[in-house]
RNA sequence: GUGGCUGUAGCUCAGUUGGUUAGAGCGCCUGGUUGUGGUCCAGGAGGUCGUCGGUUCGAACCCGAUCAGCCACCCCA
């Protein structure tokens, strides 16, 4: 390690460009390894609620064609692109290739490729990284997990899969103890039957703006349904009507048929909102609650819709959002292959539960025994304690290094490892194994002790 | 992409009306003898004050530009 001169010179250099480097990129989140166990901690039950559903795991590549990307509309979407550095100009101008944005497309793309392999309805379950190009907030990130259950199928997919979804997330919620979520819950047919019977033409455009309830208030829908779409009064009160319904159960469509707008497409939605409703009537009030003015802002979404929420929290946005879509998958195809799924943010979820201290602090390794390498003991006895508390399932680390105890021991409670194992020495030694929370030692066997963290 | 606020050590921040060698706490490293961590004590490393330019005898401080971050909009997990 000896570098000459120049070479010392040269790395102070680099030293004033990397330090730019170092630098934590905004909205690409990287955690501590403490932080990191908790959060695959969330993974793996994540993982476990969705399997006890049977949905099955699938990973998709990172990268789609832009064209599939873009199909669906959104082509505002901010993506980014994949080019190679070393590209020549000219084929660089345009990408072939872009990360993907959401799950759900790609898994769209999935199972129109791989259609005569899958068994219908296909259920799935994908926990993968998404990239948006937007400016980062608070909740918002660059670079996330997002964590999407979806079924698809060939035939009309069944109403049971719409009450299934957020009963799904729910369970999650509980199990990732996050505090009281809300799930707002509406149907697409029933907005746009009643706007349609309304005589309103967009009514996507009137969905979009009704979303914002949430942020702007009634006032502000009413200001942006007359500034934008210049729809006339009289409407846009029956719009505002419909938006202020919510209730927590089933009867909340009566409400909705109380406004005396009548058509095939409301009927429909009602009627499938009723079921929804129904099913979930079971769980703790509030849970879920019918609200007429969730929309969720993508295109695709035709029936159901979901929208989750921190009950205690409600500026900060969606935590989980999904709904019914009709023809996404179909539409890679020339088929009609529906679908329904909602997605998981967990980036969103536990970053929050990070910034509030709210992530239980842990040790900052899996570690539960450290091995001490004794300074008079041999390379050999000591391994060989620390492989066979391996080879019986124990977490095992042995100390790198024959230094001071003290410098071991402190490396042990540094990393918040629960226990110090003293290998024996000599002839007549016996092993001992400190816990360093109480600070007790005690006589211990490595083929029979069970440590308790 | 549009608008507003902020940029001093690894982190959280002080820094007087512009004036010598820019500070604190935490963290980090070493030591306080022989085989026992946290506490305590002593010592140490670490900063061209985001970057570039301007005003001035003199700039962390004033002015401009630029970059980055935060917040709001857009959109969304």
């Amino acid at each position: 390690m000896n570098a000459p001169p120049s070479a010392r010179a040269c790395e102070r250099a680099n030293d004033m460009i990397e330090k730019q480097k170092l630098k934590p990129i905004s909205g690409f989140p990287e955690w501590l390894p403490e932080v990191r166990m908790v959060e695959q901690a969330w993974i793996d039950r994540i993982r476990g609620v969705f399997e006890s559903y049977g949905f099955a795991p699938i990973e998709t590549r990172s990268v789609e064609p832009v064209e599939v990307l873009l199909k669906q509309g959104d082509t505002d979407k901010e993506i980014y692109a994949l080019r190679r550095l070393m590209e020549e100009e000219a084929s660089a101008s345009e990408a072939d290739y872009a990360l993907h944005y959401d799950l759900t497309v790609p898994m769209a793309r999935y199972v129109a490729a791989n259609l005569n392999d899958l068994t219908f309805p296909f259920k799935r379950y994908q926990i993968q990284r998404a990239w948006r190009g937007e400016r980062p907030q608070e909740g918002r990130f660059r670079e996330f997990t997002q964590c999407d259950i979806d079924v698809v199928d060939t035939r009309d997919i069944p109403l049971h899969f719409d009450a299934e979804m957020p009963a799904i997330v729910y369970e999650v919620m509980q199990a990732l103890d996050v505090g009281p979520t809300v799930t707002r819950i509406n149907n697409r047919k029933v907005l746009e039957g009643f706007y349609r019977a309304l005589g309103v033409e967009q009514p996507h455009e009137v969905i979009r703006i009704v979303d914002k309830q949430d942020k702007i208030g009634p006032d502000g829908v009413s200001k942006m349904l007359t500034d934008e779409l210049s729809l006339d009064g009289a409407t846009i009160g029956k719009v505002l009507d419909l938006a202020r319904v919510t209730g927590t159960k089933a009867d909340v469509v009566e409400r909705v048929r109380a406004l005396g707008i009548t058509g095939d497409l409301l009927e429909q939605g009602l009627d499938e909102l009723h079921f929804v409703m129904k099913a979930l009537e079971s769980y703790p009030e509030g849970a879920f609650v019918a609200d007429l003015s969730v929309a969720r802002g993508l295109a695709y979404y035709t029936g159901t819709v979901y929208e989750v929420k921190f009950a205690d929290d409600p500026s900060f946005p969606t935590i989980c959002g999904g709904g019914r879509y009709e023809n996404l998958v179909g539409s890679m195809l020339n088929k009609h292959l529906p679908g329904i799924g909602i997605s998981i943010g967990l980036t969103r979820i536990f970053s929050k539960l990070v910034r509030e201290g709210r992530i239980a602090p842990t040790r900052k390794t899996p570690t539960q025994v450290m091995v001490c390498y004794l300074p008079d003991a041999s390379y050999e006895a000591v391994n060989g304690v620390a492989r066979t508390l391996r080879a019986r399932g124990i977490k095992t680390e042995l100390f790198h290094e024959p230094r001071k105890l003290k410098q071991q021991l402190a490396y042990a409670s540094n990393k918040g490892i629960p226990h110090v194992w003293f290998p024996a020495v000599g002839a007549e030694g016996k092993h001992e194994v400190k816990t360093l929370a109480t600070g007790a030692q005690a006589d211990a066997d490595p083929e029979s002790w069970l440590p308790e963290g």
